[in-house]
DNA sequence: CTCCAGGTATTTT
DNA sequence: AAAATACATGGA
């Protein structure tokens, strides 16, 4: 079975881009990147699916391979897949503020139609977020990928075994120990325990924190919680729920990027970080992402690179 | 050995 | 209120 999802905004949307992104060097084991399309398991209401998702003709196009394909079912997967890939975003004018700005201006044309890659469930948003705390990406990825198969659930589909993450109620039950044995440091695993219970018991879900009223308010539900700070609700809220104007205050590689590209004098300059980022406002998470892109070149970029010359 | 990586909580000035 | 420090782990 085929399904399709229009893309309602084409003007600013590469899929090769958006490819490129999600295969962009880390191992992230609940989707796998193939020539052209990007498969992944879901289960929704007990049903578990595997897609096979591509692009053609100004859509995307869903290849059914696994699962019995409920009404419910697929409407739920492309609902995750439009969110997933923000396909309802009109990007001209985050175009116009990159081209206004010399130091950016370049990623209008490098990074072309490369979409927000969200994170749709705000559980594994949360999970990640706790997992990326204070460590390198690589070493994150490796905890991500050990969760998953030590908890998660999996389809098998001709030689390959495709992950869904496991699901709050499964890492309720833990205890930091379970975690610890994974290499989670004690803190990690104790935060990341603690959200899923929250979760479990439907004390937190996403349509609680999209029911509050604004920003502030979603961002301090979050941040009540033990082990989430400002960078972990701000990262949560642009990645699960498309917040626009979330800046993940702290980010060592948006400092990095920030410095690579003259806005920032170190580390500390907090003050140039932000009034620079009052000039993307509205954009602001737009902006994050393009700059956590420009800190990964692909192979055939190296020599050229995507930076601007003065760099 | 040191420093740091898509931080946070706690303690000390 | 602001600054220093402890916490954990693997990789360069």
């Amino acid at each position: 079975m085929i399904t399709s999802i229009n893309i309602s905004q084409k003007q600013y949307f590469n899929w090769q881009e958006c490819l490129w992104y999600l295969d962009r060097g880390f191992d992230d084991c609940v989707y796998q990147v193939r020539p052209g399309c990007v498969r992944r398991a879901f289960e929704f209401e007990g049903e578990a699916v595997l897609v096979d998702i591509s692009y053609a003709n100004g859509a995307l196009t869903l290849q059914w391979l696994i699962g019995t394909k409920s009404t419910a079912t697929i409407n739920h997967v492309h609902q995750f897949v439009a969110d997933w890939f923000d396909l309802e975003t009109d990007l001209t004018p985050f175009y116009k503020l990159l081209l206004a700005n010399q130091p950016l201006a370049y990623m209008a044309q490098s990074f072309k139609g490369l979409r927000f890659v969200g994170m749709p469930d705000i559980f594994e948003s949360l999970a990640w977020g706790i997992i990326g705390q204070q460590i390198n990406l690589s070493f994150a990825y490796k905890l991500k990928r050990r969760l998953v198969e030590t908890y998660g659930t999996s389809l098998l589909y001709g030689d390959g075994k495709y992950w869904i993450f496991p699901t709050p109620a499964k890492l309720s039950g833990l205890q930091p120990d379970d975690l610890r044995q994974l290499q989670f440091s004690q803190k990690k695993a104790e935060y990341l325990i603690t959200v899923a219970k929250q979760f479990a018991d439907n004390a937190l879900s996403k349509n609680i924190v999209l029911a509050l009223p604004d920003f502030l308010s979603r961002q301090k539900i979050l941040t009540s919680i033990r082990g989430i700070g400002v960078w972990t609700a701000n990262y949560v809220l642009m990645k699960s729920l498309k917040e626009r104007s979330s800046i993940p205050y702290g980010d060592a590689g948006i400092l990095k990027a920030l410095i690579l590209h003259g806005f920032m004098k170190d580390k500390t300059d907090l003050q140039g970080m932000d009034s620079f980022y009052k000039t993307f406002a509205g954009w602001e998470s737009y902006l994050s992402f393009y700059l956590w892109r420009s800190l990964a070149n692909k192979p055939e970029e190296q020599e050229t690179s995507v930076m601007p010359p003065s760099l």
